[in-house]
DNA sequence: AGCACGCCGACT
DNA sequence: GTCGGCGTGCTC
């Protein structure tokens, strides 16, 4: 019998699958999925069996070493997955599954330099008994690599009197704990008890009263009865003694403690179709559009329940921002103790042990982040995928997949619905909803008696010509001192995404564009000039506005720790909170903020990206956007929908209780259709008039898009090559696709090596992923010798 | 990725 | 003549 293997060696070469022989002891045990050690020339390494077979074309095959999982870690199911992603995104194998397991599961190596069997160090050269002084074996990485002992390590191998020892580890360190149940029923218990055996006594009753059994730690503890005197009643029979697996988070049995709320007739309604597509397995891809507050959650909860009751599975996916304790805790409250949450912040130990939850059934429902798409369950019910339009589900390095893309492959397999939620759907899946590939569902109505917060729009080029020179605006002061004094609290956006500088006029708002490309151009200090990343477009940067004539034509660009600075020059008793990346970094100290937030500690939370999402405090009745546009001058062709999304997302956390919501919104450009639309809460216009610019420039959803990316470290060589794939493509592909560049990339050079990319606009181009793995094939011996990288996303999110 | 095999320059 | 540089190619 032999395994196809595909082994942990992530190169061009090595990915493909090895044959080997499986030992006959272990002919009933090895199954596809199961993780194996193997011999690859020298070394032992970790691989993943994909296949048994009776026969192979190899002459001569190795055996297997060992078997590292008693039960396969990957079902079919997602070893096919895989199969597919590694060739929908372009990356090895090995490194696709390696994507859908816990890193935990992942082996590192070691090689080590072992003393043989025997010897003992004075047998060895000088230079090298220092290292066996109280140990027989020695890392390879720690013996120094000077030109001596690399040669008396050399001559002490040839001599036999050190071994070479390849080691592979994985993590799976599982914790035990000494557990104790009570074998006989209490009185028959007690009876044989001593009349003086006061803390025995105790501790049967305790451990009567909990059938599931105690760790013997905790019953001496409570019991105040000793570890000898407790082991006696082992030794008696009367408890029976074993050793348990200890999760690193015991979870206690979390009993459900929330109940189906009431839904609305529009909720019902929703519920319905979902329920009714899981209970007749199809499957299903649901745009849930609902507007914040409408009670989206509760529609998953139930729809998830209804699967759950049919002895199905589910699986939550949840940007990694918005995992917050609050988010989980509706999930736990609901589920007890079936949900798993596979959060990043965890550590690998605990991802792990969430993980395996999962793995033993022990669990029904996975929530997570974007990896939590591979949870390894076999009868899914129902896939959700809450805030849909989410960039996060696209994971940026590889394998470079979109969780929403893998989610309707496994619903496909399992015949389950998948629910796509937003209060912004991406243009893309709305798109798609209005082509009937996706079934629309909405939820216009928001829950109980709040109403849409008033937003103002707040023109900074009039606060300019008005003689307010600070980056605050008359309204938003206003507004912002009188929620203090109300004895309110108040949220303060900042989008400092906008690093990258675009220029702008202060007096009129005007933003430099590419005329081709309608994406805004960038300015480049090495070239002292502006640029266009998509196209290439150059020219100089102007000295006063092409449409005013103003010279407050200038750079932008601000930050948290300004904001607070100048708020608190003009406002000094106020109690700022500051959230952002520099104030989170601990463990924890996340929640920490937010919960003195919450405790009404602070008067104004002040952050960035972090605090728009699904934060929902009490007292908060003013929300207030510092630069709306930061993020509408990427050059990024999803700068106006990002925006759009973003404002609509942080005017929703403006009094979403009792109390009426306020929010300001400033910008230099308040006609622009992204900000306006945001301020009426127009969903439908804005789909209408980006459509209508998508089309017109040729972005998805009316073609997809594929990035090259080709790194070098001599400019010249990286133009050239690129030039050289860009006219293979051409040569390749229809008419119909179109070839952009090749230009120097939004970030042209990084780690001293220089970046060209292409871009491909396609509609129907069967050719285009062989002709890219042609090119990655024509590349490969330079890419091996890291001469040149050649890097291909199909449907970027970001151009970054 | 590692490692072995293998073919050219400066040394005992 | 040999030691050792790292280019080339393989690992079931």
């Amino acid at each position: 019998m032999f395994a196809s293997v595909v082994v942990d060696v992530p190169t061009q070469q090595t990915d493909r699958l090895y044959d080997y022989e499986v030992p006959e002891s272990w002919e009933a045990l090895v199954q596809p999925g199961m993780r194996v050690l193997v011999p690859f020339g020298p070394r032992k390494i970790q691989g993943m069996v994909l296949a048994i077979k009776a026969s192979t074309d190899v002459l001569k095959t190795k055996p297997l070493i060992a078997l590292l999982d008693l039960t396969p870690v990957l079902t079919e199911e997602l070893l096919a997955i895989g199969k597919w992603l590694s060739n929908e995104t372009m990356c090895f194998l090995i490194t696709a599954y390696q994507a859908m397991l816990p890193s935990a599961l992942k082996s590192t190596y070691s090689k080590k330099l072992v003393l043989a069997d025997g010897r003992l160090p004075s047998d060895l050269p000088e230079e090298l008994q220092v290292f066996y002084k109280n140990q027989r074996a020695v890392l390879w990485d720690d013996v120094e690599s000077n030109l001596q002992t690399m040669k008396s390590v050399k001559l002490a191998l040839e001599e036999g009197w050190i071994d070479v020892l390849y080691e592979a580890k994985d993590q799976t360190s599982i914790k035990h704990v000494k557990w104790v149940t009570l074998k006989q029923s209490l009185t028959e218990a007690l009876a044989s008890l001593a009349a003086n055996a006061v803390r025995q006594r105790e501790a049967i009753q305790l451990l009567a009263s909990h059938k599931d059994g105690l760790a013997l730690s905790v019953l001496s503890q409570r019991s105040n009865a000793g570890y000898s005197s407790l082991n006696k009643l082992v030794e008696k029979g009367i408890f029976h003694l074993e050793e348990r697996e200890l999760y690193r988070e015991p979870y206690e049995l979390m009993e459900s403690t929330s109940t189906p709320l009431d839904l609305t007739e529009e909720q019902a309604a929703v519920l319905e179709s979902i329920v009714s597509a899981t209970d007749q397995s199809s499957a299903t891809t649901f745009l849930l559009h609902g507007i914040t507050g409408s009670g989206k959650t509760e529609v998953y909860l139930q729809a998830i329940d209804n699967a759950l009751k049919q002895d199905k599975q589910a699986i939550v996916l949840v940007p990694e921002i918005s995992l917050t304790p609050m988010m989980v805790d509706r999930f736990k409250k609901r589920f007890g103790s079936k949900v798993a949450v596979l959060h990043s912040a965890l550590s690998k130990g605990e991802r792990y042990d969430e993980w395996r939850k999962i793995h033993r059934k022990e669990v029904t429902v996975a929530v997570g982040a974007r990896s939590a798409i591979f949870a390894p369950f076999d009868r899914l019910g129902i896939v959700i995928i809450d805030e849909e339009h989410e960039t996060s589900y696209k994971q940026e390095e590889h394998p470079r997949y979109h969780a929403r893309d893998v989610a309707i492959k496994r619903a496909a397999f399992h015949k389950c619905p998948v629910v796509l939620g937003s209060a912004t759907p991406s243009l893309e899946s709305r798109a798609r909803a209005q082509k009937k590939r996706y079934h629309y569902v909405q939820l216009e109505k928001r829950i109980g008696k709040q109403s849409y917060p008033e937003v103002t729009i707040a023109d900074m080029r009039d606060e300019l010509k008005a003689g307010n020179r600070s980056m605050f605006s008359r309204q938003l002061m206003d507004a912002l001192t009188e929620t203090i004094s109300r004895g309110e609290q108040a949220v303060l956006f900042l989008n400092r995404r906008g690093f990258s500088t675009f220029v702008m006029c202060r007096d009129c708002g005007y933003v430099l564009q590419c005329p081709h490309c309608d994406i805004s151009l960038t300015y480049h200090k090495h070239h002292h000039a502006m640029k266009c990343h998509y196209c290439g477009h150059q020219e100089p940067l102007p000295r006063a506005c092409p449409k005013c004539e103003s010279e407050h034509i200038r750079f932008f660009g601000t930050g948290t720790q300004k904001v607070e600075e100048e708020l608190l020059k003009l406002l000094p008793d106020i109690r700022i909170l500051r959230m952002d990346v520099d104030t989170t970094k601990r463990k924890g100290s996340h929640a920490k903020l937010l919960d003195a937030f919450e405790a009404h500690e602070a008067d104004v939370l002040l952050g960035t990206q972090m605090i728009a999402k699904g934060l929902d405090f009490r007292k908060v009745t003013f929300v207030g956007v510092l630069a709306a546009e930061t993020m509408l001058h990427l050059p990024d062709f999803r700068a106006a929908e990002k925006t759009f999304q973003l404002l609509t997302q942080v005017s929703g956390r403006a009094g979403r209780h009792e109390l009426p919501g306020q929010v300001v919104i400033q910008t230099y450009t308040p006609e622009h259709y992204s900000i306006m639309l945001s301020a009426s809460h127009d969903y439908a216009g804005f789909y209408k008039q980006e459509m209508q610019f998508r089309k017109l420039s040729q972005y998805p959803p009316f073609y997809y898009l594929a990035l090259v990316t080709i790194t070098h470290e001599d400019l010249m060589e990286c133009a050239k090559e690129a030039e050289k794939i860009a006219r293979h493509l051409s040569q390749e592909l229809s008419d119909e696709a179109i070839l952009l560049g090749p230009v120097a990339s939004p970030i042209p050079k990084i780690k001293d090596r220089f970046r060209y990319q292409c871009m491909i606009k396609y509609k129907d181009e069967p050719k285009l992923q062989p002709a890219l793995k042609q090119i990655m094939a024509l590349y490969a011996e330079r890419i091996q010798k890291k001469e040149l990288q050649v890097l291909i996303d199909m449907q970027p999110y970001s151009m970054l």
